[in-house]
DNA sequence: TCACATGTTGACCAAATGGTCAGGAAGATA
DNA sequence: TATCTTCCTGACCATTTGGTCAACATGTGA
C-alpha cells in the first residue's frame, strides 16, 4: 500500500506539446500501414520506420499495437459521427440525400486510409467494432430509416426499403476510397481529379434520387 | 548436364486423387484467413491448422505461401470471368442490367470468402493483380461501357457515364459480402436469408434500371 | 518381388514478431 | 543548483514467421 500523493499532481500539464506531436506523427505513419495490412499484417518495425522513430518509442507513446489500433479506429468513427447529422420528417428528402451522398463522398476521399482501415477492420469481421455496429451505429440507421418511411407514407419518394438505401449510398461512395487500385487502374488515371469527383457525386445523386422516385422540391 | 529421361515420363499420371483431394482442402482452408487477415497477416500455420494438415505438407503441395495466395486469386478471377460474358448493342438493356446485377450478387454470395479475398487484395494497393485490372478486366469494362453508350444513343435509357454506372453496380453488390459483418450488426440478423437476397436484389434493379431511365421493353 | 515416384512429417533454421526494461537525456519547477 | 517528471532508446526476450531437408511411408507398375 503506497501512500498516494497528497498534494496530487498540481503539474501534471508539461511537455504536452512534444506528447501531441509525436501522438500524430505515429498516428499518421500507422493508418496507410493498418489499412494496406490488417491489423495482422501491419509490424510495429515498419510503423515505427514510416514514423521515423525507434520502435521502443512507437510503445512507449502507443502502450501496445492494439491500442495504437483501436485509437486509430475511434479516430475514424469520430469522424463518421461528425456527418451522423440530425434530420427531420420536415426536411426536403432531396435535399438531405444529396447532402448525405455528397457528405459521405468526402469522407471517404478526405480520409482514404481511414475508410481502408475500416474497410479492413469490416473485412475481417469487425473484431474490434461488433459493439459500435450492433449499437451507435444501428440505431442511427434505424431512426434515418423511420423518417425515410415516413417520407414514403407521405408520398414524397418510393416506398422502397430505407436499409438498403442506406448501405447503396454506403457502398457507392465508399467504393472510390477503398477499391481506389481498382478504379485507377480500369480508368487508367493516376488519381481522381476534383471534376472526376464531382462527375461521381452527381451522377450517384442523379441515380439514387430519381431510382427512389424522390420529388423535386414542390415549393 | 544430366541426360533427360528419354522414355520422358510415361507414368506421369500416378496419384493423382491424392493431390487433387488434398491441394482442394489446402485452398478451401486457405481462402478465408487470407480474406479475414491479408496476405501478411496470414500464416501457413494457421492454414495448415485449418487444413487438419502439418504445415510442411501445406509448403510441399503449395510450394510457398505467395504461390498458394496467388493461386486463390487466380480462381477467383476464373469465377469473375465466367460471368463477364458477351452482350451486344441488339440486346435488351433492362434485360441485361438485370441479369448483371443478379449474377453479381450471386457470385459475391456464393463465394463470400473469395470475394473478401479479393477486397482485402485490392484494399492492399492489389499488388498482386495490377496487370489484371489494367489489362483484362479494364479492356471487358471498356467494351461494356461503349454498348451502353450506345444504347443512350438510341434512346433506351439516359446517358450516364457509363464506368461510374458498373462501378456502382459492383459496389453496392459486392457489399453484401464483403462488409458482411456492417450489414449483420446493423440489421441484426444471424445471416441474410434467401428472401432477404431476392429483395436486395430487386430493390437494386429496380433503383439502376429507373435511375437510368432505361426503357421498359417497347415491344 | 523389386524399383521408383509420390506422399508425409518432425526437426531445424535464420529472420522477424510484439513487448520489456534499465538507464540515461532533457526540460520544468523550486 | 538540486529534484522531479517526461522523453528516449539500445539491448534483450520468448514466440512466431516462412521455408528447407532428410528420413521414412505409401502406392503403383513391371
Amino acid at each position: 500500500m503506497t501512500q498516494p500523493p497528497l498534494a496530487a499532481k498540481a503539474p501534471a500539464k508539461r511537455n504536452e506539446a512534444t506528447r501531441a506531436r509525436n501522438e500524430h506523427i505515429i498516428l499518421a505513419a500507422a493508418e496507410p500501414i493498418f489499412a494496406r495490412h490488417g491489423y495482422r499484417g501491419a509490424s510495429v518495425q515498419a510503423i515505427a520506420e514510416a514514423a521515423g522513430l525507434p520502435k521502443s518509442n512507437v510503445l512507449y507513446y502507443m502502450g501496445s499495437k492494439k491500442a495504437l489500433y483501436v485509437r486509430l479506429l475511434a479516430r475514424m468513427m469520430q469522424r463518421w459521427n461528425a456527418l451522423l447529422d440530425d434530420i427531420s420528417v420536415e426536411d426536403n428528402p432531396a435535399d438531405v440525400i444529396t447532402a448525405f451522398i455528397r457528405r459521405k463522398m468526402q469522407l471517404s476521399l478526405r480520409h482514404p486510409e481511414g475508410s481502408r482501415l475500416f474497410a479492413a477492420e469490416i473485412l475481417g469481421g469487425a473484431p474490434f467494432l461488433q459493439e459500435y455496429l450492433r449499437g451507435e451505429l444501428r440505431d442511427w440507421v434505424e431512426s434515418r430509416a423511420r423518417i425515410f418511411e415516413q417520407w414514403a407514407e407521405r408520398g414524397l419518394m418510393d416506398p422502397v426499403n430505407p436499409v438498403w438505401l442506406i448501405f447503396l449510398i454506403w457502398s457507392s461512395t465508399q467504393h472510390y476510397a477503398d477499391f481506389e487500385a481498382q478504379v485507377l487502374g480500369i480508368t487508367g488515371k493516376a488519381t481522381l481529379s476534383d471534376d472526376d469527383i464531382e462527375e461521381i457525386t452527381a451522377f450517384l445523386t442523379r441515380i439514387v434520387l430519381k431510382g427512389c422516385g424522390v420529388r423535386e422540391k414542390t415549393i
